[in-house]
DNA sequence: AGATTGGAGATTGTCGACAATGTTGGAGTA
DNA sequence: TACTCCAACATTGTCGACAATCTCCAATCT
């Protein structure tokens, strides 16, 4: 039984009811039961989770860090809109701070999170196998994998700022567009590569391999999805 | 007469209380008024800016997000301390980060941007020869050469990561271990060689020179502060 | 009829007080 | 003397109420 998501954002007991509803609210946002462009009404949402608007405002000021919900003074906050030229960003983001991830991985990662990570690997051929695929890596799989090697680069920083704010987002993207690998096969292949290249202390090539997976993942999205390069100036409003 | 800094975090008048406070914490946390590791007693901190303790919970809250306090549920708030390796960190995020943010800049950078790139490496020249240097580069003149080209390249997302937690344990740790470019000469040539790749719409060549360049300066800091690789698994409690 | 301005309602921002948890110091005992 | 336990204190977490601001609708004027 492999843990439910390899990165834990939040401890496993909140102690503070601010932390522990903020964490509902991250989920509700991802999964899309809070729909984007929502707006928070906070007397609502405080009913909602039985609590007073105190903790629930140190809740949303923590939501507003994590990118989830645009504040606007005196207004209240909105639960952000997402865009295809938003989706892009993040995946150039992830391109750079992953490949740079995953090179440092090559250099520090320890033999058994190696181990570890292939017999993740393992368990995705099976999934995909068995039940034609997609659902696995659709959902919590494949950012495991990435996060996993993010994780092996014991670089901190790169973990709080992937962790902290870009994969709610790309979580959060994927449940809602559907935005999957759509070759799941493909992926998977890549991903072995890439852990071999690790597993090589291969630092360069283990970058570049990194980075052109998420690459060629983020020109599939923009074929899919027709966000143009030229369509830059999008603001949510 | 330039601006004080390119990158303003902040809405010029910030309207609530807790975001004017936030940001006067900020800074003093950057200079060093409030020293690293301080303990953050919420009654004391509202005296002190003469607010009651919901908008300082709130503002805690966001400098929570902003990496430069941590806080322990029931047990309060701490202000970051810098170490060596944790800075060594952040120049590995920077060099991956601002590596993108320049090949894209390479793309999509107007060329009016480009002319006042320019124009303000020029002032720093003179700066540089005026007064022996360092000061300038030492406080905000150089992240505002590197900010500018994180806002070329036309990437918000980029923007918001670098501009939302990392500058500010950047220009944290400058003030506080006055780590400079060493050599202010040697750094802005290496910026006048990007900006003619960008001009260059060279995106490849871009990149290369940033992450030269970032890498060229945390080797610099490894050196001065003694900072080796083997050091990873400090924590700051 | 359309635009503008004023006010009523609702929402956000702020405050002070109470409850729950952590910490610290001292007294007592092995 | 050193360790343990307990109690008082201080600090953080939570709540309800009041004030400031924004939004929306309607009445009035052009």
């Amino acid at each position: 039984m492999t843990q439910k998501t390899a990165f834990a954002p939040f401890q496993p007991e909140s102690r503070t009811l601010a932390d522990r509803v903020c964490e509902q609210i991250v989920t509700a946002i991802v999964k899309g039961d809070i729909p984007p462009g929502y707006k928070i009404s906070e007397p609502e949402l405080a009913r909602t989770y039985g609590i007073s608007r105190g903790p629930l405002r140190e809740a949303i000021r923590r939501l507003e860090g994590l990118r989830l919900v645009e504040r606007k003074p005196h207004v209240g906050a909105r639960v952000v809109k997402l865009s295809a030229v938003e989706l892009v960003e993040i995946y150039r983001v992830r391109e750079a701070l992953e490949g740079m991830a995953c090179r440092l991985a090559a250099e520090h990662m320890p033999q058994d999170e190696i181990d570890g990570l292939r017999s993740l690997l393992d368990e995705h051929e099976r999934n995909i196998d068995q039940l034609d695929g997609r659902s696995y890596f659709q959902k919590e799989g494949d950012l495991d994998f990435h996060f996993r090697i993010v994780q092996g680069s014991k670089n901190a920083k790169l973990r709080e700022v992937l962790g902290g704010e870009l994969y709610h987002l790309v979580r959060m993207y994927r449940y809602q567009f559907s935005v999957s690998s759509s070759r799941p096969k493909r992926a998977l292949k890549e991903h072995r590569q890439i852990i071999d290249a690790i597993e090589s202390r291969d630092p360069e090539l283990a970058e570049m391999l990194m980075r052109r997976h998420i690459s060629a993942a983020r020109r599939n999205i923009e074929e899919k999805l027709g966000a143009d390069n030229n369509a830059q100036g999008e603001n949510h409003g």
